[in-house]
DNA sequence: TCATTAAGTATGC
DNA sequence: GCATACTTAATGA
C-alpha cells in the first residue's frame, strides 16, 4: 500500500490542530481501502471493532426495520468520521453504512480511540461536535416526519442532499452521487411512487431536472418554498 | 392526502 | 435480453 499524505488529514477538524508528526502517526495506523458502489463497510449489530474517516465518496447510513425495509438515517460527506461507536460507549454498530458511489475510507482499531481522545487535542471535542450535529439533524428530520405532509418531507430531503452534497453546474445543483426514488422514499418514509410523481411534476414546474439515478435541483429557491421552512 | 396495485416504458450491463 | 429504474393511472383507505 502506499504511504498516505500528510495533507488528507491536516485541513480536517478532528485533525486540524495537530503537529505533523502526530498526523505521521495517524496515517500510520490507518488502513485506506476501497468500497464499491452498493457494499457495506460494516453491519448493524455487528461488533464495531473499526472506527473510519471518508475520505472520497458518499455513504448512507441505514437502518433495518422490524418488518425488514429499510430507513436512510442520514448521508456521509468526505471528511467526515463514522463508525465510531467507542464515542458513544457501544461495542457494537448501530446502523449500516453503505457507499453511495464508490468510496475511500480510512479505518482504525477500536482499541485506538482512548489513545486518539487523550492524545490528540481537539479530536474529542470535533468527534462529539459531529455526533452532536448528527443528533440534531435525525431529530428534524423525526419532527418533520410526524408532523409535515409528504411533498414538504421530500422537498427537506432533497435541500438536505443538496446542501451537504451539492455540485454547482450550469443547470443548477446536482446532488454528488447516485440516488433513486427508492432511496428518497426510504430518507422520508414514503413510497418510491410517489417520490416519482412529486419529482415528474417538479420537473414539468422546472424545479428540478432528473435522470435515472441523477438529480439536479435548477430551482432551489421554489423547493425552499415547497419545504414549507419559515424565515 | 396518500398507499397500493398494476401495468406499462426506458435504460444500461 | 434481462434486471433495474422509472412513469402513470386507477382504486380505495
Amino acid at each position: 500500500m502506499p504511504k498516505l499524505d500528510e495533507s488528507l488529514l491536516s485541513d480536517l477538524p478532528p485533525f486540524c490542530l495537530l503537529e505533523k508528526s502526530q498526523i505521521r502517526e495517524i496515517l500510520d495506523r490507518a488502513v485506506s481501502r476501497r468500497y464499491e458502489e452498493g457494499s457495506a463497510i460494516f453491519r448493524e449489530g455487528h461488533d464495531a471493532d473499526r472506527f473510519y474517516l471518508l475520505l472520497d465518496g458518499y455513504l448512507r447510513v441505514v437502518r433495518t426495520t422490524p418488518g425488514g425495509d429499510q430507513i436512510i438515517v442520514l448521508h456521509i460527506s468526505p471528511g467526515q468520521l463514522f463508525g465510531i461507536a467507542p464515542a458513544l460507549q457501544r461495542d457494537t454498530y448501530p446502523a449500516t453504512s453503505i457507499a453511495a458511489a464508490e468510496s475511500i475510507a480510512l479505518s482504525w482499531p477500536t482499541s485506538l480511540w482512548p489513545e486518539f481522545v487523550a492524545n490528540y487535542p481537539g479530536f474529542a471535542t470535533e468527534s462529539y461536535k459531529t455526533l452532536g450535529q448528527r443528533l440534531g439533524q435525525i431529530q428534524d428530520t423525526l419532527t418533520e416526519m410526524a408532523t409535515q405532509a409528504v411533498e414538504k418531507r421530500v422537498a427537506c430531503a432533497l435541500l438536505r442532499l443538496v446542501n451537504q452534497t451539492g455540485r454547482k453546474t450550469e443547470e443548477g445543483i446536482e446532488i454528488a452521487f447516485p440516488v433513486t426514488r427508492h432511496d428518497i422514499s426510504e430518507m422520508t418514509g414514503t413510497t418510491l411512487h410517489t417520490v416519482s410523481r412529486l419529482l415528474s411534476s417538479w420537473q414539468k414546474d422546472g424545479i428540478v431536472q432528473s435522470t435515472r439515478k441523477h438529480i439536479v435541483v435548477t430551482a432551489p429557491h421554489r423547493l425552499v418554498v415547497l419545504s414549507g421552512i419559515e424565515g
